[in-house]
DNA sequence: GGCTATAAATTGACAGTGTCAATATTATTC
DNA sequence: GAATAATATTGACACTGTCAATTTATAGCC
């Protein structure tokens, strides 16, 4: 028989991680404590020790399967999308506009960097993956041409995580989005599409 | 004789600011706490209350004045800039730059949606002082040409906001950052005049 | 001047937090 | 089955934000 149900709570790591998720989506981060989570999962204040150093590796991890999250939803996507370098940006772009519509405290998250570690391995890891993904399909889209790919990579995701950071915050509200029923997001991607006119990709 | 040194303290609340910002600046917002201000600041522990409800309160009393400190260096460099409204603008995303790499700290602060208080009066105010800024030179910009100025606005201040946020967490560290010497936030800016371009403006 | 009302600062308490050490419980391995 | 390692519990410590009660200092008025 294989490992299931073995210790006191079978896996309670995964278990942390559950209640941790749940905290963030109802009270944001402030709301993920050692103590609270512990609670949330039903057992002592001080178990989750063992699983997790600290507050920071606890919060790191969860963010770690955010990530992953994240990225299974882009690679599903993308399976789905044509081969057009550029629709297939704007695919993983839309990825995280909705996400961060609809997940904003996990989206907050992802980018404190007080509370999560992103030097460590397995973050870097997975900020590796999502940005490369972006960044393989405009290595296609710029082949030969004199465009450096970084800075059109970080270009892009610099516009698509400070609008959805800003749209969080509510820096947008009663100022620009109400004035026109635009749809700012695919005016953002409409926007950039005419960077790569510009660079004649 | 005017107001001055009339209490225990004199100006407590302006000592209470000066102390956060201190602490903000070493430690982060997480080290700015009630009682770690007010030690700071040669007081007891409750004293605080008097001029700042609760942390809130605080975190948010001292953004405002972050925010009037960046609205005073634009003020100053848009009087030496020229009168080309690209020139203006450009100004304005330099002073942000320029601030986030300086005190990155600070700028995290700005955009806490949890610690900081976006919704009271005060900090509308300097938003919309920060934001028109640029709205109006971009206004001067469309002026007379189908472009909804709010939509390039928020493409702007997004990209801005992004990039700044991003190099905060390191995202671009060892990643595009050192393959190239090449200046990013002035890269970012050339980008961004490509479609000023495109609008023909 | 002195008196009162008010604003400001202090003290002490409470519940909550993260973290650690000591202990008890369970599972694995020989 | 006994020994060992992994896991969970309990209790404690210092720290935090917040509140109520108290003391101190200021301002206004006679």
């Amino acid at each position: 028989m294989a490992k299931a149900k073995q210790f006191h709570h079978g896996d309670l790591k995964r278990a942390l991680l559950d209640a941790a998720l749940e905290l963030l989506d109802e009270q944001g981060d402030s709301g993920v404590g050692i103590r609270a989570v512990a609670r949330n999962a039903g057992v002592s204040h001080a178990a989750p020790v063992n699983h997790f150093r600290d507050r920071r590796a606890l919060l790191t991890g969860l963010a770690v399967t955010l990530f992953d999250d994240i990225q299974a939803d882009i690679s599903k996507r993308l399976e789905r999308a044509s081969d057009d370098p550029v629709a297939r940006i704007e695919s993983v772009i839309r990825c995280f506009f909705e996400y961060g519509a609809n997940h904003p405290h996990r989206y907050a998250l992802l980018w404190r960097n007080d509370v999560v570690d992103h030097e460590c391995d397995e973050m870097r890891t997975r900020e590796d993956a999502v940005y490369d993904h972006i960044c393989d399909e405009i290595d296609r889209l710029v082949a030969g041409r004199n465009v450096d790919k970084h800075t059109v990579a970080i270009g892009l995701w610099s516009m698509m995580h400070g609008y959805i950071d800003l749209k969080i915050v509510g820096m947008f509200e009663d100022r620009a989005d109400s004035t026109t029923g635009e749809d700012r997001p695919e005016a953002l991607l409409k926007m950039f599409r005419t960077i790569f006119d510009h660079y004649g990709l």
